[in-house]
DNA sequence: GAAGATAGCTTAAACGTTTAAACAACCAAA
DNA sequence: TTTGGTTGTTTAAACGTTTAAGCTATCTTC
């Protein structure tokens, strides 16, 4: 790769300091005093030589890079693909750039993704955090690092978030399920203590409680993250291939799950809605060709990202003085919508 | 934020000089003939201060930054996001992160975001470059910038690339509709001048001729990538709602091409692959829960990813001596698999 | 025509690293 | 006892910026 022309290179070439330069390629000329025909070639000059700032020199010298880091469980994920996709639209309006880094639910790589992150002078974080992180996070809570937590929280950290009333969500997902008729309603969730998925899974036992429907060990079933696959392929066998207290409906924690179990309904030829009915987080294209479109759970993948991204604006650009402690934190939920399609049916069963 | 510890503070703090602890905590401790006390009481306090090195600092002393700045049409497509996930974790293993941004298949914004990449001083690129960006990347070339193309390329820039036999893919997907005993085939493909798109054009037209299969103005749509939707779903109108030169398969050039068109087919209840045959480029969740799982023509985005990020190692990490002219370039041309699914019939229709 | 202001520019330090070169103290060999 | 080598450490420059402070003319003003 060629060398890059630097400000000493402009300085050189019309005989003056680099200080001049600088002056007025940052449009300092006028509390400088530069005089308007210097200025005029430096700038000629300038565009001539075509020269770019070195960011990283920048970046040394004022102790900022414009960058934010990103870490969710996993890029490849529509759900934080979109997200991402958010939040570089309105890092970059900012001005700032995006570096990211998948975690894989995995405290371990979290660790050492934030620390490369770090290392690599981000002036802020999104996190969409991994089970057991809780430490990693309140250091940089200790440290007043800035960083937002999306999709996910902890009750033991106190720290900006954005994420949706995942109890509420869960809570009327099922309250509508019961309305169509559907009593042996069963939750499919991940096996994790993260409270968002927790919350998930208290809304849909609370709702249960009070619609007076029966509770077994089949009524909430957990997956692994990590053999997905496999794990709900077991789980849906034990569920379907039985008589006695097959589910009639099923509400799925995430997408990654939902798709996971529609491929063995499909395998199965059971009929959606009048076999079972289905109700799913979040959204995919998966969801709209199924045979008969889902009802889901909408998160608002357009406001977790702005809203992220906005709390940080906030944090990074506000003057020091208007953050008389730096200790306030902003927490944002979102109210999710219920967004019916054909996957339930539409009356009760028997009348 | 709070101050973070510098190689300085650690060197205060033990009474030496910077240099000293500079060559310990890289191991140069050796070559630079440090005392093995020495050496260890400067480790147990960067481990006591939980000293991070600056990596911008490191960058601006040795000119590279060990970050790869990847921009793809839009990260929030399917294709691109599994690519970036596989990006990701190469450039990981080589200790490298990746900035990465969206371009929205627009020359202007493919410009300005190579511009702010290198200016933040990225070692090189990977870019799926948009329409009338050969300057842009021929200017990269002429600078020596070390950048490797995917998914699409330019006959008129020698540049590194992956991507697949976009002809040949297209040729044999024909060949296999034919054979399956369809006769009107149509392809639906984006109106760009990009040679990867142009060559699942002429692979479709030279099958087609091969095959004498008439072709008239409705034998290859094109849509926009701005107004993909109204723009799909006004030729599936043209073409589907009339009983006259009515297609009996399609083949669509890109997965959103073919989720916009195979939610037009939905909507009249046309039967695939009795009254349609469907073959489709890309991967999508998409395709396996439309009704008829999909016929598909599998890019790799494992391969494209792995290759990419092998190519920029080789020239990133090689000494100098073993680049003669440093002008050589590399192109690497996956062979595309099609993946036979249910959406084309089994045998010919009428014998 | 002296004092002070102003315009136009330069100097120099700083940001946190790396690293070649210099230096001081010691030791061994002649 | 000089010479030369080795060991352990420091000095200082460099990377490309930014910016406060300093300097020198020239211009006002009385």
């Amino acid at each position: 790769m060629e060398k890059k022309v630097s400000i000493k290179d402009i300085a050189k070439h019309l005989g003056v300091s680099t200080a001049l330069v600088s002056y007025v390629l940052n449009n300092k000329e006028k509390q400088a005093r530069v005089g308007p025909e210097m200025a005029e070639r430096i700038r000629a000059t300038a565009k001539e030589m075509n020269y770019q700032p070195n960011l990283i020199a920048r970046s040394l010298q004022s102790g900022k890079t414009r960058t934010i880091g990103l870490i969710v469980a996993d890029i490849s994920n529509p759900f934080f693909s979109n997200i991402a996709r958010v939040i570089e639209d309105e890092a970059s309006l900012n001005n700032y750039t995006v570096i990211f880094g998948s975690s894989d639910e995995n405290a371990e790589k979290s660790a050492s993704l934030i620390n490369a992150l770090i290392k690599r002078q981000v002036d802020a974080l999104i996190i969409a955090p991994a089970e057991n992180t809780e430490e990693q996070l309140s250091l940089l809570s200790q440290r007043k690092f800035p960083y937002v937590l999306i999709d996910r929280y902890f009750n033991t950290l106190d720290a900006n978030g954005v994420r949706i009333n995942n109890f509420l969500a869960s809570y009327k997902a099922v309250k509508h399920l019961a309305k169509q008729g559907y009593t042996k309603i069963c939750m499919i969730a991940y096996q994790t203590k993260l409270p968002h998925m927790e919350d998930r899974k208290q809304g849909f036992l609370k709702a249960m409680e009070e619609l007076q429907l029966p509770l077994h060990e089949n009524s909430l079933r957990e997956s692994s993250y990590e053999a997905i696959q496999e794990d709900v392929a077991l789980i849906m066998h034990q569920l379907l291939d039985t008589k006695k207290e097959r589910p009639d409906s099923f509400l799925f924690a995430t997408n990654s799950l939902a798709i996971n179990g529609l491929k063995e309904i499909n395998k199965r030829k059971i009929v959606v809605p009048d076999e079972l009915g289905i109700i799913s987080f979040d959204e995919s294209d998966a969801f709209d060709f199924f045979y008969c479109p889902l009802t889901y759970i909408n998160q608002s993948t357009e406001r977790i990202g702005k809203e992220a991204v906005r709390i940080l604006m906030n944090q990074l650009e506000k003057k020091p003085e208007h953050s008389p402690t730096g200790l306030d934190t902003t927490q944002i939920v979102i109210d999710a919508q219920l967004v019916t399609r054909a996957s339930c049916r539409e009356k009760k069963k028997k009348e």
